[in-house]
DNA sequence: GAATTCCACGTTTTT
DNA sequence: CGTGGAATTC
């Protein structure tokens, strides 16, 4: 039986609820996910529900990921076959157990944001439109917008001339999809819900199976979402959601935080349990988050307490520039943890952007201290490494016409832009896919019907493309393994050598290749279809090392909505940044960013820095920064400056700069090493040169020195600056 | 058809 | 600044 001691009132309540719906609304580290993990385990062991007729939701397979783990730890393997994932990946397992009832089959690919771009842009040419006028990005943003919403082809409304060429766009974008078997994000979620609703028997035996549905983050749920979930609900009507609209930041997504009042009157019986007390933090931490939010309007306010005590202030450091900026925060990680007080992985460092990443990297690189960068797709966008995915999707899906166009040249064998129009004019023609044609092209050869409709001259490397792919399906049908393909793919086109030109960069591109290669081995189980659903699905990973486990976080501040460290450092602090330019003009937006730095203060159980930086070189040139109005709401009393004010900035060419930093670099450190603590504490007895014995009344961090007030026996009381006065702490007793 | 050079472009956040 | 795409040359 699983112990309900560590829960307070409101959580075991919420946790021990009876069936039906149950809305747990509450702020930041008040235990809403502890309190979902054991409804699960309650459930399970308390109540006798099988795993597998429960579905989890999370948001992001981090969550997911931790999720499960708590699980494990809780349930150990009494918790297997919970369905639990993100909505996505639960939707991807449905979908492909139900292809029959679908306008795809069961081996379809899911088509990552590239590919997903790389069809809107073709859906474009093929309707001879001008991609000047009709951007790719923006009309792919478009079909996201409204297939989160649940607009289909033929929804689409037209109000606009703009909008009926969306449409048509929308239309051809789909129908290339579907001749690729492959879906797209969004689609995951909306053939769901299509699937379920055109299908009643469908929908029956699944709302049947999940006899209770949890959601994590519910505040985030998108229409679609929404949707999917009383679909599934809609047998048993056991729904447990846990949320807090103050930390809704997926609006940009279809996310509305409204979902949550939407619920309470979708489902007016639903009981709603709060949660009040703050577990987390320490109060000064929390009165800061709060002062931050409170400026939002619309806002149901809520109770939070923590019982940690007042704790430390926010630390504030302006530093000069980026490079500061970084160098502060790793020169206060690495005190910290040169100090024993704290483990690398006590930190994490939160950012607005992906790319506010790289010169952390670099300063933690140059500092030696180890990192764990979070998110941030690099590896995966890698040309050598993208080509090999391709590669392997074709073998698994040969009408992937993305992929094939981006590998039927590769390593260059005279496929050229006309030989492709061939290939897919005969295609159309011969009513094959172009991946279809070319096997048969391969196996048969010049008995091919469709031999004589290429010239002489192209084709032969279509035949040869052809043959290999062929080859490679037949492998797979009797039997090679993943790891095996991969090697055999690497093989027969002499990857090695196309990649590999014995330069630095080759060798670091045959790397990849190998990374990706021990990826492939790791689903030598799984095999390909799982290898690809993971790469799609998954690949915002953790995939790359952990160092030690001793090492630092670096995330934005969208992936560390749900963690929890003890020092947070939350960088560039800087109108245009966060909040980001892009949300200037629409209040919503910008009540989005306010959540968003809201959600990083509230990762943190005892220290906040928040770091901004005078000056940024966005591309190019270098530019002043403002600082963000966030700041202006932070009360002075949470808050702690250190480092050089701004008044005592001097500017500084950019030529001077970049010369000090040559100067300066690798070794490069910021004037204001950054001071974490005092050094004296209240008691301490310490002696002065000339006033002798006293005793420390207290001791605070300001301007980036150290500020003591002494109580010495000769003169009484006095105000010193420690790095001046010359102190010496005299041992105790 | 391939390789190289040049230029304009644009930049949030995640599945 | 670095990328992706188009124009240019081999
Ligand atoms: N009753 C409790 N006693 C002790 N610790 C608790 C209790 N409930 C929760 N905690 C701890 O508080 C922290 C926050 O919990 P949790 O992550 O579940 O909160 P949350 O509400 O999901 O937070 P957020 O919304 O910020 O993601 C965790 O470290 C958790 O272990």
């Amino acid at each position: 039986m699983i112990n309900l001691d560590h829960l307070n009132d409101q959580q075991r309540a919420a946790v021990t609820a009876p069936l039906g719906q149950v809305l747990v609304l509450a702020g930041p580290g008040s235990g809403k996910t502890r309190v979902l993990t054991q409804r699960i385990a309650y459930l399970i062991e308390g109540m006798g529900v099988r795993p597998h007729n429960i579905l989890a939701v999370t948001f992001t397979n981090k969550a997911a990921r931790e999720m499960q783990h708590r699980l494990q730890s809780l349930l150990g393997d009494d918790g297997e076959g919970v369905w639990l994932g993100t909505f996505h990946a639960n939707c991807a397992r449905i979908l492909r157990r139900e292809a029959q009832y679908l306008s795809f089959d069961n081996n379809f690919v899911i088509m990552d944001s590239d590919d997903q771009q790389a069809l809107v842009k073709r859906a474009i040419r093929e309707l001879n439109l001008d991609e000047k006028l009709y951007r790719p990005t923006s009309i792919h943003a478009a079909i996201s917008t409204a297939k989160n919403n649940l607009i289909t082809p033929a929804d689409f409304p037209t109000q606009s001339y703009r909008d009926e060429i969306t449409k048509r766009i929308y239309e051809r974008y789909q129908s290339l999809l579907r001749d690729s078997n492959a879906v797209d994000f969004d689609d995951l979620l909306l053939e769901t819900v299509r699937l379920l609703v055109d299908n009643p028997h469908v929908r029956e035996r699944y709302a049947r199976r999940f006899e209770h549905i949890l959601v994590d983050e519910f505040q985030d749920t998108n229409l679609v979402q929404y949707e999917l979930l009383k679909l599934l609900a809609s047998i048993h009507g056991n729904l447990f959601v846990v949320g807090d609209e103050d930390q809704s930041i997926y609006r940009w997504r279809g996310a509305d935080y409204r979902n949550m009042l939407r619920f309470e009157q979708d489902f007016p019986a639903c009981q709603k349990i709060l949660l009040e007390q703050n577990y987390r933090s320490t109060q000064t931490v929390l009165d800061a988050a709060r002062a931050v939010i409170d400026r939002n309007k619309h806002r149901t306010r809520k109770h939070l307490f923590s019982e940690r005590g007042a704790g430390e202030r926010l630390v504030l450091y302006e530093a000069v520039d980026e490079h500061a900026e970084a160098a502060f925060v790793v020169d206060t990680i690495q005190q910290w943890v040169n100090s024993g007080k704290a483990r690398g992985s006590d930190f994490a460092v939160m950012y607005r952007t992906n790319a506010q990443s790289r010169l952390l990297e670099e300063a933690f690189l140059r500092a030696g201290l180890p990192y764990r960068l979070v998110g941030a797709l690099r590896f995966y966008g890698r040309r050598e490494v993208k080509d090999l995915i391709c590669f392997l999707r074709l073998v698994h899906n040969p009408d992937d016409e993305v992929s094939l166009a981006r590998v039927i040249n590769v390593p260059p064998r005279g496929v050229g832009e006309k030989t492709m129009v061939a290939l897919q004019l005969a295609a159309r023609q011969a009513g094959l896919s172009a991946g279809q044609l070319l096997i048969e092209l391969g196996e048969k050869g010049e008995q091919s019907a469709h031999w004589g409709r290429f010239s002489g001259r192209s084709i032969l490397p279509l035949a040869d493309f052809g043959s290999q792919l062929a080859g490679w399906r037949r492998a797979v049908a009797e039997g090679l393994s993943l790891p095996g393909l991969f090697d055999r793919i690497l093989l027969d086109t002499a990857y090695q050598e196309y990649i590999d030109d014995g330069s630095n960069e080759g060798k670091e591109r045959w790397d990849n290749v190998q990374e990706l290669r021990r990826l492939a081995y790791e689903f030598r189980e799984g095999g390909l279809t799982a290898f690809l659903e993971n790469l799609a699905l998954v690949s915002d990973q953790d995939t790359l090392p952990e160092e030690a486990g001793n090492a630092a976080t670096l995330l934005t501040l969208h992936a560390a909505k749900g963690l929890e460290f003890r020092f947070v450092f939350i960088i560039g602090l800087d109108e245009g940044l966060l909040p980001h330019a892009r949300s200037k003009d629409d209040p919503e937006e910008m009540a989005e960013e306010r959540r968003l730095l809201y959600v990083g203060i509230t990762r943190a159980k005892d220290r906040v820095y928040l770091v901004r930086a005078h000056q940024r070189s966005q591309y190019g040139g270098p530019e002043i920064q403002e600082p963000s109005r966030f700041l202006e709401d932070l009360p002075e009393s949470l808050i702690q400056r250190q480092g050089q004010r701004r008044h005592r900035e001097v500017w500084e060419s950019p030529e001077s700069r970049a010369l000090r930093s040559r100067v300066l670099s690798p070794n490069h450190r910021p004037a204001s090493a950054a001071l974490i603590e005092p050094r004296f504490h209240p008691t301490d007895r310490v002696r002065h040169p000339v006033w002798g014995e006293g005793i420390v009344m207290e001791s605070r961090i300001q301007d980036g020195d150290e500020t003591v007030d002494v109580f010495f026996e000769s003169v009484g009381f006095k105000r010193l600056v420690a790095s001046l006065a010359n102190l010496e702490i005299l041992p105790k007793g």
